[in-house]
RNA sequence: GUGGCCGUAGCUCAAUGGUAGAGUCCCAGAUUGUGAUUCUGGUUGUUGCGGGUUCGAGUCCCGUCGGUCACCCCA
């Protein structure tokens, strides 16, 4: 018995760790006064087969059924079409700009490699009804700290920019009519041979060497108002301009951003852009906003930190500073088990993670249990009581007081340093 | 969907075509109120599944399922 493949188990562990990244994200998306939204996982499949030529090629990794009543549905692969529905539906309800994240698990039927599975959970980030650099620069900075926030320096990723109108100018300045097939073959200038580039190319009066040669330009004049930014911010060594990005997806319009690790040895951590069209388009005209938004994948992200041994002891501390138990009630003698358990009641009323043996058991095994659950103190309750002995486990310095200081020992201890016990 | 590599205990891995093992983990115990180390004992396998070759297959062959990596695409 598996779980299906591409689908993942989350035992206590990786719920632990599904929950370290969650965290850190709401915490910085908050931070940048993003507010949280969701959407159904189950939509009808008109939501997909609308956006047509953008959402082509992500028709044919949908889950997709007819469900008991007959209706034709899929389940979410992407966020977009949902948020974009959403905001159709009442937009005039909220102020502008809107200022939205979620994480979401997402289904794509795909064959399943390093960093890609067949679920996935994803961080992302709409900012809509503002066309402006300044908010280019928000998403952007949202992206790096959404990053740093797991320990994760200049050293250890960076954000590509590149501009999809920086090239439509290149294009239109040379005559050339398809480009939504000249930005395709572009996206494949570092994958595919020199050769095969060209073929593909002379049809549209373009060679290798002249794109080459414009990505190496860089056009500064439209990213210089951006890197304004960045720099104000302290944030311009995270990012780099790279036009040889331009992203699959064809509803972009401007900018697009993908962030990479530095060794680039895994997939997009994060990818992005503006699309400036796509609301107009999906409600016919009716709602017009400007937008740009990205998506950060967990399972890239999750195995950047396992290889990245800073950002992975960052993420272990924060794991261990959250024990299932904080303290473990020792139960010396079973026949003050009944006042053992008020003191286990009265420590989970103050809030304390509590935990302590349901059976008789040793007393060398129930600290050996109060270790393994990494709780910080012991409490022995015995025959002395209402006297007991406090401990700290890590120190083993031990306490023998009334229970009734116990709540002021227990203040008192849990801001004193913790000394790292695995050593 | 196409291709390469891989599949043995919960985990990491052994086993010239000849009786399936080790470490680890887990459980119990080692003078009945203190954690480590150590020691003893114990559980777990239709060798992914199904065929074939052979006196005999974990091992060789075919298929299938699963994993992994690459293509494709993207998080």
């Amino acid at each position: 018995m598996r779980p299906l493949p591409g689908f993942r188990d989350f035992y206590p562990e990786d719920c632990a760790r599904r929950g370290y990244l969650l965290d850190g994200w709401r915490r910085v998306a908050r931070r940048y006064g993003f507010v949280e939204m969701d959407g159904p996982v189950l939509e009808s499949m008109e939501l997909y087969a609308k956006k047509n030529e953008s959402g082509a090629e992500i028709l044919g990794q949908l889950y997709q059924f007819t469900d008991r009543g007959e209706r034709d549905v899929a389940m979410r692969p992407e966020m977009t079409p949902t948020l974009a529905r959403m905001v159709i539906a009442k937009e005039r309800a909220y102020r502008k700009p809107l200022k939205w994240f979620s994480t979401a698990n997402f289904f794509r039927y795909e064959r399943q490699q390093k960093g890609r599975l067949r679920e996935f959970i994803q961080f992302n980030a709409d900012l809509i009804g503002d066309g402006s650099t300044a908010a280019d620069a928000e998403a952007i900075c949202l992206v790096i700290d959404l990053l740093r926030e797991f320990g994760f320096t200049k050293d250890d990723f960076v954000i590509r920019l590149s501009d999809r109108k920086a090239w439509l100018d290149f294009l239109g300045a040379r005559a050339v009519a398809d480009t939504k097939t000249v930005l395709a073959i572009i996206d494949k200038i570092e994958r595919e041979p020199e050769e095969s580039l060209n073929a593909k190319l002379s049809p549209h009066g373009l060679t290798v060497a002249e794109l080459r040669e414009f990505i190496a330009a860089g056009s500064p004049e439209y990213f210089a108002p951006l890197l304004e930014q960045f720099e104000a911010r302290g944030l311009r060594d995270f990012v780099e301009i790279d036009l040889s990005i331009v992203r699959g997806l064809a509803y972009y319009t401007g900018l697009v951003f993908e962030a990479f690790d530095r060794g680039k040895s895994m997939r997009a951590l994060a990818g992005g852009g503006r699309y400036d069209d796509l609301l107009a388009d999906l409600s016919d005209g009716t709602v017009n906003l400007p937008a740009i938004g990205f998506g950060v994948g967990d399972v890239v992200l999750g195995n950047l930190i396992e290889e990245t041994p800073h950002a992975f002891a960052k993420m272990a501390a924060a794991l261990a500073a959250s024990p299932s138990a904080e303290i473990y009630v020792v139960i010396a003698d079973d026949s003050r088990r009944r006042e053992a358990l008020s003191l286990v009641q009265a420590l989970r009323d103050a809030g304390w993670r509590t935990d302590f043996p349901l059976d008789s058991v040793k007393v060398g095994k129930q600290f050996q249990t109060a270790e393994q659950l990494g709780a910080r103190f012991a409490i022995v309750v015995g025959n002395e009581w209402p006297i007991v002995k406090a401990k700290t486990l890590a120190t083993r310095a031990e306490a023998t007081l009334a229970q009734d200081a116990l709540a002021g020992w227990l203040a008192k201890n849990k801001d004193c340093q913790q000394t790292d016990s695995s050593s």
